[in-house]
DNA sequence: TGGTCATATTATGTATAACATAATAGTGAT
DNA sequence: ATCACTATTATGTTATACATAATATGACCA
């Protein structure tokens, strides 16, 4: 099973438009010709020439590898591969008026997962600095105010926090992509009520595994933390 | 910090061009009609005339609706609003040989924390018989053939069975997404040598977890099962 | 009446040509 | 040598015409 079977697979029937054809032959053409980020792509009129179609057809292929992140287009310059940044392509198509119910459920699942999951990669890169930071954003959390709107953003301040640490540069746009999300599934019904609002593990918990703990440690007192969002999906 | 406050956020500078404005045009317009997915969206034409922009600019605009899977278009009917597979959009810019080495290290990350924090929604979704489906995967696996490429094969037999089980759609497509991704990593030397090529906890001994332990178990053991991973990483 | 086939219609897909615009290169004058 | 102006280049935009596929229409026949 090679990367190249894989994404062929990905292809199977043949009712590929023009413009599907022009657009692989032309990412083919770039792997071939070994060009990395910041090369110049041939232009539009080369390729109309390179490929036997009309501009429009190269132009409708360009404009989707532009909207994929692959190159950039610029005047006079043509266009330039660059390095995409693939959560901002996924960002477009997260528009949460438009995804379904079911996806909304499951990006919320993903992002219990993930900062469960993270653990590991939150004690190999935390300094001694960071741990000053979390301490100072939980000593100036409001108490109690569960429904406050400014309760919520010191939730996410403080997650947010987390993912920084990870130094995962994904990741860290990964949540920055899901939190227009949140907010729509928090006030859309979508999941349950929780159960109640108090929180077993706090975040100064959560500091103090980090200062004294283990990743393991970690783990379970970030699920504990984040019970509530469990039980509304369960 | 409202959905749409952070949708304008995203869009601050004013160097955008015209397909650029008629493209969030467009996404306002079916937004205000409340369009749901299944619907027809205006033909071409009304577009132009609506927007007062020539049929080209619009095309580019619908094709990037396209290329992010918010609408599809048949000849005649016209172009109907879809449920975009978030991940089959991610998919296509996913192309290993183009994505930076960084972004490829982020996302084996990535993978790695998904594994480990999705087992409370394993565990609460396994049935008996997705065990005895593992049990027989494990029953087939060769032994201590590490290179071997039908080794690798199993792996990936057994690893997205959890996935299935997880019942995440999204998390399922995210997975079928990186496959090909960890194809390139492991053969391009841009992860260490694993240190030492035992795996401390066994695919059996996983199975065993599932049946007979908890999520905290599960965690634990998957991380312990991940050992090597983790190790070419730090 | 009811069904089948050819034809017209409709909206997207493709091609071509022309002009607009921005960025750069080049030229010439001081 | 520097500055300003102009020419050039490649993408951005418009307009028009034709191609193609899917559907609707309607005539025709059994």
């Amino acid at each position: 099973m090679t990367i190249t079977s894989i994404h062929q697979e990905e292809q199977p029937t043949e009712n590929h438009s023009l413009v599907d054809r022009v657009e692989t032959q032309i990412v083919e053409l770039l792997r071939q010709q070994k060009l990395k980020v910041g090369d110049v792509i041939p232009k539009e009129m080369e390729l109309t020439e390179m490929l036997g179609v009309s501009r429009t057809v190269i132009r409708e292929a360009l404009m989707r590898l532009k909207v994929m992140g692959l190159i950039e287009s610029k005047k006079r310059k043509g266009s330039v591969i660059t390095s995409p940044d693939i959560f901002n392509v996924l960002s477009k198509s997260m528009n949460p008026h438009i995804l379904d119910q079911e996806t909304l459920k499951d990006m919320f699942e993903l992002r219990l997962a993930l900062e469960v999951g993270m653990a590991d990669f939150i004690f190999q890169r935390i300094t001694p600095d960071d741990i000053n930071e979390l301490k100072e954003i939980v000593s100036k959390e409001p108490e109690a105010s569960e429904e406050d709107r400014f309760f919520i953003e010191h939730e996410i301040s403080f997650h947010s926090k987390l993912y920084e640490i990870s130094n995962n540069q994904s990741l860290k746009n990964f949540q920055k992509l899901l939190l227009p999300l949140f907010d729509y599934v928090h006030n859309s019904g979508l999941l349950k009520i929780p159960v109640n609002s108090l929180r077993y593990v706090s975040h100064k918990g959560l500091v103090d595994v980090l200062e004294n703990g283990s990743p393991e440690l970690f783990r379970n007192a970030m699920r504990n933390h984040l019970e509530n969002h469990f039980l509304r999906l369960f």
